[in-house]
DNA sequence: ATAATAATAGTCAATATTAGTCAAAGTTGG
DNA sequence: CCAACTTTGACTAATATTGACTATTATTAT
């Protein structure tokens, strides 16, 4: 609505234009002044939304002429990718985690809407429903990995 | 019958504005404060009234510009189908059963093929991987209730 | 060349801003 | 009176914002 915070506002910001481009560099300071934040704040926005998980590469310079470069990556061209997913969820991983890495996986059409949900379902806290939450995790992860390696082979 | 309890009334409020809109997003503590209760029976109104089963799904975020929304969403016509197998499944179920359960909502067009191997594969032995078995056939039982939910409803 | 300085971006922890959970206490209809 | 439902609030969890401090790279001065 009109009073959704400032770090989605950026996001999506950031993402209309990879929508049209495939990569874009950005000065982190002018974003930042250019929606009154601190600078850090474009940081944050991109540790929780333009990870691997979300489908993005990030790389930066520092000093004069800095830069803050972001790339979308396809998950369906790199199969190396996939590997560097299962890599990262190892044994564990928290829902909000979960979700970036289906939400890719749909961006990038290896699952419909439908089969997105579905999957959203099984994994989801309260269907999982532990007291502990590292085996929540856990299982979280052996559930996702399995979905993932099952992605590699065509139906 | 006029002096209904307020959970009542704040249910009634939101349905009136669901009927014009198809999904509303609120803020929990904006609503609490103008029927004057605390935050948290806002929880209890949607825990209790705007469950699946009528045909609500809701969503929420924390945080700053955090938010609860709530959709309507259209009920498939096999609701007592699916009453019925969660009713069966009850709190434990084994890899056999599941398999015939997910063979029949593939019969009855409910899923996919590939729908039905990928929730087979999260509900699998090796994913689940769980040494005491009743603990595996209680969380095999919890996701596979989670996906016929999630089925009540088209995306 | 080397050192000093300027111009970037990164990290991290404190604080703020929401929503969720759970159980105790209160209310009500049968 | 009892069981079910409602109300309340203390505690928890998730997410966002801010700023002080650090690290890296480029440019300028010596």
């Amino acid at each position: 609505m009109q009073n959704r915070n400032i770090s989605d506002i950026i996001e999506k910001y950031l993402k209309s234009i990879l929508a049209e481009s495939q990569k874009i560099e950005i000065k982190r300071s002018e974003i930042a002044e250019q929606f009154d934040v601190v600078p850090s704040q474009i940081n944050y926005v991109i540790k929780t939304r333009f990870t691997i998980q979300n489908g993005y590469v990030v790389e930066s310079k520092r000093g004069g002429g800095g830069y803050i470069r972001i790339a979308k990556v396809n998950l369906i061209d790199d199969t190396d990718v996939l590997d560097q997913l299962i890599d990262l969820i190892g044994e564990s991983i928290t829902t909000g985690k979960a979700l970036q890495i289906i939400q890719s996986l749909y961006e990038d059409k290896l699952l419909t809407q439908k089969e997105a949900n579905l999957v959203l379902a099984t994994m989801d806290r309260t269907t999982l429903n532990f007291a502990d939450k590292r085996m929540e995790n856990a299982v979280r992860a052996r559930i996702l990995v399995s979905v993932l390696n099952r992605l590699r082979f065509a139906d």
